[in-house]
RNA sequence: GAUUCCAUAGCUCAGCUGGAUAGAGCACAAGUUUUCUAAACUUGCGGUCAUUGGUUCGAAUCCAAUUGGGAUCACCA
């Protein structure tokens, strides 16, 4: 059982021994560093039933823990705040107690809730971008904590293949594209798909701008523009399942997801099941009808239908256009019950940025009154948009951050910091370039980590993402230090270190805070899945690798004297290492070997 | 205009469920390497927690108003 629990139960007897009162709301919380202690307890709130000074009151509930607690070592009182200190012992025997017991139990229990995690959700019309870095990393890493807090965990992912969107690209290829393809040109498929949707966009302008001259209204010339007309014919022969059209489209959605498949690699991130909106966009049309039928939806005269939420604080919403097609929420609506038939899950978790926060509530509130019990289980992971120093990024405006670009900027510069800071000596080529990969890809996955998902966060160009501080860099810098130890501990006692550890007697004050770091683990673990935020984890780590970075300059580990010490600090330094690896995996960055 | 989110050091961010002197990193200044990897460590500088009021023994944290900023308010996705 953990301390804190220990204490709050002792704590409720002790309160009821002296005051003859119950009170279940206890918190113990960390001790302030000025003060002598572990943990604290605010005593204020129990001065009505002690009807005892602050001092009083703590000195008394000290005096109970410290009498039936072995783990209390002894306490101080503070006006009203009573600081207990845990016996080194009880640190120790945690120390102990993990040994060999890895930090990320794999393991789940047959009866494992079942969690899917929605995320990426690109358009097949262009290449990924920084926010959608974002996206991906935030969901394979919410994933990741989601399974290690013993969720059973299905990555799902719904790519936006049809639509107007993608028409625009395969009508600018056809009119311009003269039979390129990524073979013929070297480029990789979404990027080449993306030039064109680029390129329509360009001839578009230029025929609105022609018809605007020519007297039209702006709205009139944006409906008119001839290649937007051929656009739309386009999408609707792509409905009406002509051959041509669905060829080429399936030929461009390729190319586009061959390239998706390398950027999504690079990343690290990956699903366990795609759906594709092609297949999923005409869902949710039989539910109008029972909505109908259960008089939770209404038609109106031109036949269209909607949902009167103005009752609930939001506004009418069409759900059902007027000549009988669905809109994004009806499609919406099919796959959450698609999903939920399919996988009976407990919880469905959809990561999309925050400009969406209203779509949410309103399609987990259409389902809700349908009377779905799952939609209870339904959850927007909301997270801020990235934006650069001159605000959000436009397409048009050309600031648009491109994802594989990105990386490759960030692998760049590692290799060239790792170079001059000579750490890629004597490493092989291959071993050399996936060093570079794990820095570079490191830094910028917890550049994106580490900041709270629900905020907004900047991205500056200009200013290349550091390696230095609070960065994924140090937290590895510090991960291949403990492993240098440990390779120079083999070569000078081999195997029989493990076996003659004796663990010492008491702790010097750095290893008690890092033991109670490593003890803090879990802590943030199950923070982190309870408010699905990887920042709560890159935080964690980034503490622990500091904490040990300090301890690592200041204490002798190899070159202590006594042996007894060596292997003891070494143990503990492994043990660091395991939870800076496990912290890490739960963000999705690698940690090398040497660095 | 309505709804909603946000505002902490020069910059980027922690500080969630109210507690003791608000913390990191970057930047800036100074120092540390014959000693386990200096992508490191130490010290200094830097704050009216947007403003005002309220609740409380106690507020960066809760409530209200104000100011400033973002997002949304389609029979687009």
């Amino acid at each position: 059982m953990n301390i804190e629990k220990k204490l709050t139960e002792k704590t409720i007897e002790a309160l009821k021994a002296l005051y003859g009162t119950v009170i279940e709301k206890i918190v113990f919380e960390k001790t302030n560093p000025i003060f002598p202690g572990d943990l604290t307890l605010v005593v204020f709130n129990f001065l009505k039933i002690s009807k005892k000074k602050p001092e009083e009151t703590a000195v008394e509930i000290g005096n109970y823990l410290k009498s039936n607690l072995v783990e209390v070592l002894d306490f101080n009182v503070v006006k009203g705040f009573l600081n207990i200190i845990i016996a080194d012992s009880f640190w120790l025997n945690y120390l102990k107690s993990i040994n060999g017991k890895p930090f990320i139990n794999n393991e789940l229990s047959t009866d494992a809730p079942i969690v899917m995690v929605e995320y990426s959700s690109p358009n097949t019309n262009k290449p990924l971008h920084l926010g959608h870095v974002r996206n991906n990393l935030l969901g394979y890493s919410v994933s990741e904590i989601l399974k290690a807090a013993g969720n059973k965990v299905i990555k799902t992912n719904i790519v936006n293949d049809r639509g107007i969107h993608i028409c625009k690209s395969m009508l600018a290829w056809q009119k311009w594209g003269k039979g390129e393809t990524p073979e013929s040109t070297g480029i990789k498929g979404d990027h080449l798909v993306g030039k064109y949707y680029v390129a329509f966009d360009k001839h578009y302008k230029h025929e609105i701008e022609t018809l605007v001259n020519k007297g039209k209204t702006k709205e009139e010339a944006e409906k008119q523009a001839p290649l937007m007309r051929e656009a739309q014919q386009m999408l609707f022969n792509w409905e009406s399942g002509d051959t041509a059209t669905l060829e080429l489209w399936g030929r461009m959605n390729s190319w586009v997801y061959k390239g998706f498949d390398e950027t999504y690699k690079m990343l690290g991130v990956d699903f366990d099941k795609i759906y594709y909106e092609s297949e999923t966009y005409l869902l949710g049309k039989s539910t109008i009808e029972e909505g109908l039928a259960k008089g939770v939806f209404k038609r109106r005269v031109d036949n269209s239908v909607f949902i009167d939420l103005t009752g609930d604080g939001l506004d009418e919403k069409t759900l059902l256009r007027a000549d009988g097609t669905s809109v994004y929420m009806t499609q919406d609506i099919g796959t959450a019950i698609q999903r939920a038939e399919e996988e009976h899950f407990e919880k469905l978790i959809y990561t999309v940025a925050n400009e969406q926060d209203y779509h949410f509530k309103v399609l987990f509130l259409v389902l809700k009154k349908l009377g779905y019990k799952w939609a209870e289980g339904l959850y927007h992971l909301s997270y801020g948009m990235v934006e650069l120093p001159e605000g959000k990024m436009k397409s048009r405006e050309g600031t648009v951050v491109d994802a594989d670009e990105l990386m490759q900027e960030m692998i760049d510069t590692a290799a060239v910091t790792s170079k001059e800071l000579g750490k890629a000596e004597g490493l092989s080529k291959e071993d050399a370039e996936k060093l570079y990969r794990t820095i570079g890809l490191g830094a910028l996955k917890y550049f994106m980590l580490k900041v709270d998902p629900k905020k907004k966060m900047l991205f500056n160009p200009a200013e290349s993402i550091d390696f230095n501080g609070n960065t994924a860099p140090f937290i590895q810098f510090n991960y291949v230090r403990i492993q240098a130890l440990l390779r120079k501990a083999k070569e000078t006692f081999g195997l029989e270190g493990k076996k003659s550890l004796i663990f010492p007697d008491n702790l010097l004050p750095k290893e008690k805070e890092l033991i109670i770091k490593l003890y803090n683990f879990n802590t943030s673990l199950t923070q982190a899945a309870i408010e699905y935020s990887p920042a709560v984890i890159a935080n964690y780590v980034y503490d622990l690798a500091k904490e040990f970075s300090q301890y690592y300059h200041d204490v002798p580990i190899l070159k202590e004297e006594q042996k007894d010490l060596i292997l003891f600090r070494l143990h503990l330094s492994q043990t660091i290492g395991f939870a800076i690896k496990a912290s890490m995996q739960l963000l999705g960055i690698d940690v090398p070997e040497r660095m």
